[in-house]
RNA sequence: GGGCGGAUAGCUCAGUCGGUUAGAGCGCAUCUCUUACAAAGAUGAGGUCGCAGGUUCGAGUCCUGUUCCGCCCA
């Protein structure tokens, strides 16, 4: 037999990587029904996620982390159960922020983007990806993520930029993509349109300037008007009052003069006007402002804009062209009060739209770009999910997805960047016409013209991760994996990008297939620090999920965050919380240590049929119990609770409790030693099963010990069907129905248990060393039998002297002098000559006694109130199951006093 | 303005068919290095489950209102 020494902690450094890699070799991370290989069976329904892409530039942060653990969680359950299952892996180019990053590395060479032109600045962007791609990915197998690494994906992979094309000309194709000016988000910092998504609107300290639009008729009469942006009168076309305002009815139709510039516009009324905000005189911008423009149109007023690309004022701006916006403002301010047209000023808070990315403040404009016609898309997903095809968890999402897409905007797609799928758009020189193509044309597909120039613009990141779920299994072209993989089952990531990408996917998934991409949303919380405070570089409180993974491991990372979670719910983090895990996990190993030198002590076979004890058939019962458990919960999705009652078991049931009666039922050596080497292997293998999609490294590990040291020692140690190649590849345990001896089995053991504690209890109240075996008498009236049985077990628990333990149905005489105690009907006697005190005694039995009398007093008045008629019996039952219980403890406990006397 | 979530032990959180004196981890107190584990074991202290009503035989759990904190949308 091979000498099998484990170290005395587990040591994951020296076990991830390896494991790791031995399974990605093995072909583990490898659907088990691969349509693109002989056998393939078709019927087999398979269990499909596409991850939720990385930035491929990025870097592992908690939200991976997070996302990893709960996709390989539910990856790997399905695989233990025998599901073919299929993980697709990937990366996003993400136009934004690789552009930016892209950007920053040139800016340290001294260059701009526009110094080296598109065509250098793509390559060097591609550069960028080849050097930092695998960064993102290699750190996601440090989770341990079982994926199919060789279906990775990357959105601007030829595949997937077919993908984009065909799903843009197809919509093109349907009139549901068009070009046009329109007021978009402006990011002046990035110098690029940004959809209404990556706008956010934070509460800031303005000021609110009130001046004077004077009317044009020379009169001197003027209406007052309030600004939050200065600026902006370079670009009104008029001032609207309401109609109904009577400080204002009689100048509309009149003229009024733009302050500095001189213009002329018209005063118009409109009940949009808030007469009650500021003087009640609206100046409006249609160009500059999104409810202006509406105005705008409906009184089709001039739509001047009054700055460039970078915010700056342009020649629209009179005196001020060139001018900074910000710089514009404080100027034209300044003039005006020269000028004698302003009122005052006062702080206003306002509400000012910035930058999701670059955090400057947005400038609503008036710019040319493509957009998608988002209606009917719209109401296809909204119905997706009213009728069931879709589910979203935790259901609490429904409402807000069904807010959000039933107020949706036609999507803004185009963005002036470089990094991306370039707009499939090609304008004619000659004819003017668009040529819009899945193949790049060399001609105008109107007039034949070669003078074409493809559109500058690529797409919106969103449009191409819309269409990850099946561009990734081969969409357009219908290969096997699409047939057969697609739609995907669950679509699981932080609810925080429920719009940007969730809603998406659905639009663009019955959109392109007809088919929803995955039947639930699955979406988990937020991760913060451990007071719940938003994790900022700032704020100093950001968490290293590889730091945390190298100092604790990677199981102790996972098992956290996957057990502190709630469906939907943020997680704080504390690495306490970790440093706990990290303890479970060498807990385990510990028992694994313990399981492996009991089965060296045990013989090869047994001699007869098993007689089990009453530990031996109680952890199986538990473990029983614990199946069901984790079945029902896995299948709601209470993936955390499962984990807690897996980790309940292990800790406080198995290594509490029958790990240490195990010592003794080993040390009997002959069957009984081999029974109970039998049980722990078994339920430790079982176990093992249990944690493995939580904790993979540490129970992989632990398993490959336990299998090879059971196969060494003989056929008897092997479970049903015999051991799998791996854990990881092993079968789950399938609940059962409860077998007949379950309940009864659990109830003897917990009064075993509760004598012991009460005996421990003793012992420590009265200072009894803890290694001092001492002698205890039992009086057990109708459990004598069950009780008697575990004599051994109460006594090497609970430091008794077995020589001097006894068990009694009922007694003459009480022991005396001896402390006493009543557990569960069940009277307890500790000859102690020495520490009786009686007083103390008599104090501690009717301290007892009247405890045992409140409760009897508490459920006689329960059971004579209607709750006796209207509660099920079997809840009635029980209370009554208890009274007797405690009814029986009183008489006892009186016994005991009287005895004192 | 509309919507959602949270409020349970000193801290961080579980508690998803309502079942009758509420659980965990950490922290705290006392004791123990007992040959799986001191990253451990034993024992203990600690909560009127935000507040006010209601439904029910029974409410941390369901309903209404309310306070505070946080988030989303406009």
């Amino acid at each position: 037999m091979p000498e099998i020494s484990l170290p005395k902690t587990y040591d994951f450094s020296a076990v991830e990587e390896r494991i790791y890699a031995w399974w990605e070799k093995s072909g583990f991370f490898k659907p088990s029904n691969d349509p693109n290989k002989p056998g393939f069976d078709p019927s087999r329904k398979p269990f499909v996620i596409s991850i939720p892409p990385p930035n491929v530039t990025g870097e592992l942060h908690l939200g991976h982390a997070m996302f990893v653990s709960m996709e390989d969680l539910m990856i790997r359950y399905h695989r233990m159960k025998g599901v073919p299952t299929l993980w697709v892996p990937g990366t996003d180019h993400a136009g934004i922020a690789t552009q930016l990053q892209v950007e920053k590395m040139l800016a340290r060479e001294g260059l701009t983007r526009d110094q080296i032109g598109r065509e250098e600045f793509v390559r060097r962007a591609w550069e960028w990806k080849n050097k930092y791609g695998g960064i993102i990915t290699r750190q996601i197998r440090r989770l341990g993520a079982s994926c199919d690494w060789e279906r990775e994906r990357f959105t601007l992979d030829e595949g997937l930029s077919k993908a984009v094309r065909e799903a843009f000309v197809r919509l093109y194709e349907k009139g549901m993509i068009y070009r046009g000016p329109r007021m978009i988000n402006w990011s002046p910092g990035l110098r690029t349109a940004v959809s209404d998504l990556e706008v956010e609107y934070s509460q800031e300290q303005g000021t609110l300037y009130y001046f004077k639009y004077m009317l044009a008729d020379g009169s001197g009469e003027y209406i007052p008007v309030a600004t939050t942006r200065p600026e902006t009168i370079l670009g009104d076309s008029a001032v609207a009052v309401h109609p109904e305002d009577e400080r204002y009815q009689r100048f509309i139709g009149k003229k009024v003069i733009v302050p500095i510039l001189g213009r002329e516009i018209p005063v118009i009324a409109d009940p949009y006007v808030d007469r009650s905000f500021g003087s009640g005189g609206l100046k409006v911008t249609p160009a500059h402002d999104p409810n202006d423009y509406q105005l705008g149109q409906r009184h089709g007023l001039e739509f001047i804009s009054i700055m460039d690309e970078a915010a700056r004022i342009n020649q629209n701006g009179g005196p001020y062209a060139g001018m900074d916006r910000f710089e514009c403002r404080k100027k034209i301010w300044a003039d005006m009060e020269a000028a004698g047209l302003t009122i005052k000023t006062e702080p206003y808070m306002m509400s000012v739209p910035r930058s999701q990315r670059g955090g400057e403040p947005i400038e609503p404009m008036i710019s040319t770009q493509w957009f998608v016609r988002i209606q009917s898309m719209a109401e296809a997903a909204l119905e997706a999910v009213r009728d069931g095809r879709i589910k979203i968890i935790p259901e609490r999402f429904v409402k807000v997805y069904y807010n959000w897409l039933e107020n949706i905007q036609d999507w803004c797609i185009s963005r002036q960047l470089w990094w991306g799928h370039r707009i499939p758009v090609w304008y004619c020189g000659d004819c003017g016409e668009m040529t819009v193509s899945r193949v790049d044309p060399t001609r105008c597909a109107h007039c034949g013209s070669p003078r074409i120039e493809q559109d500058p613009d690529v797409l919106d990141t969103w449009f191409s991760s819309g269409l990850w779920p099946f561009s990734t299994l081969g969409w357009p072209d219908p290969t096997p994996d699409l047939a057969y993989f697609y739609p995907t089952s669950v679509l699981e990531t932080g609810y925080d990008i429920l719009f940007f990408w969730v809603t998406r996917m659905i639009m663009m998934g019955l959109e392109f297939t007809g088919q929803v991409p995955f039947h639930t949303v699955y979406l988990h919380g937020l991760i913060r620090d451990e007071h719940g405070q938003k994790m900022s570089k700032s704020k100093g409180n950001v968490v290293d999920p590889l730091e945390v993974m190298n100092q604790m491991g990677t199981d102790a990372l996972r098992f956290t965050l996957l057990v502190g979670s709630t469906p939907g719910n943020d997680v704080n983090l504390s690495l306490k919380k970790v440093e706990a895990n990290r303890n479970f996990a060498n807990k385990l190993w510990n028992i694994g240590r313990f399981v492996l030198g009991a089965l060296e002590q045990a013989p090869d076979t047994p001699l007869r049929e098993p007689i089990w004890t009453l530990p031996d058939s109680w952890i199986w019962a538990r473990l029983q119990d614990l199946v069901r458990q984790v079945d029902r919960l896995f299948n709601a999705y209470q993936y955390g609770e499962a984990g807690r009652q897996i980790y309940e078991f292990i800790w406080g049931d198995f290594a509490d409790w029958y790990v240490e009666i195990a010592k003794q039922q080993l040390a009997e050596g002959g069957d009984r030693a081999f029974w109970t080497a039998y049980t722990l292997t078994r339920v430790l293998d079982m176990s093992l099963r249990l944690l493995h999609p939580f904790t993979p490294f540490v129970t992989e590990e632990l398993w490959g010990y336990l299998k090879q040291a059971c196969m060494a020692k003989s056929i008897a140690f092997s479970p049903r069907g015999g051991w799998e190649e791996a854990l990881m590849v092993a079968h789950f345990p399938e609940p059962r129905e409860p077998e007949e001896w379950e309940a009864q089995t659990l109830e003897d053991f917990a009064l075993v248990q509760e004598i012991i504690r009460g005996i421990r209890n003793l012992r420590t109240e009265k200072k009894v060393p803890p290694s001092r075996r001492i002698p205890a008498v039992i009086v057990c009236g109708e459990r004598l039998d069950v009780l008697k049985a575990q004599a051994a077990v109460v006594a090497h628990l609970a430091v008794l002297d077995p020589a001097q333990l006894i068990f009694e149905h009922t007694l003459e005489e009480k022991p005396n002098p001896a402390i006493s105690l009543v557990v569960a009907g069940v009277e307890l006697y500790l000859p102690l000559a020495g520490l009786v005190d009686r007083d103390e005694e008599r104090a501690r039995l009717e301290k007892e006694l009247a405890e045992a009398q409140g409760q009897i007093e508490r459920l006689e008045k329960l059971l004579n109130s209607s709750f006796a008629e209207k509660a099920p019996p079997a809840v009635v039952e029980k209370e009554r199951q208890k009274l007797a219980v405690w009814q029986e403890t009183a008489a006892r406990l009186k016994g005991q006093l009287e005895a004192l006397l």
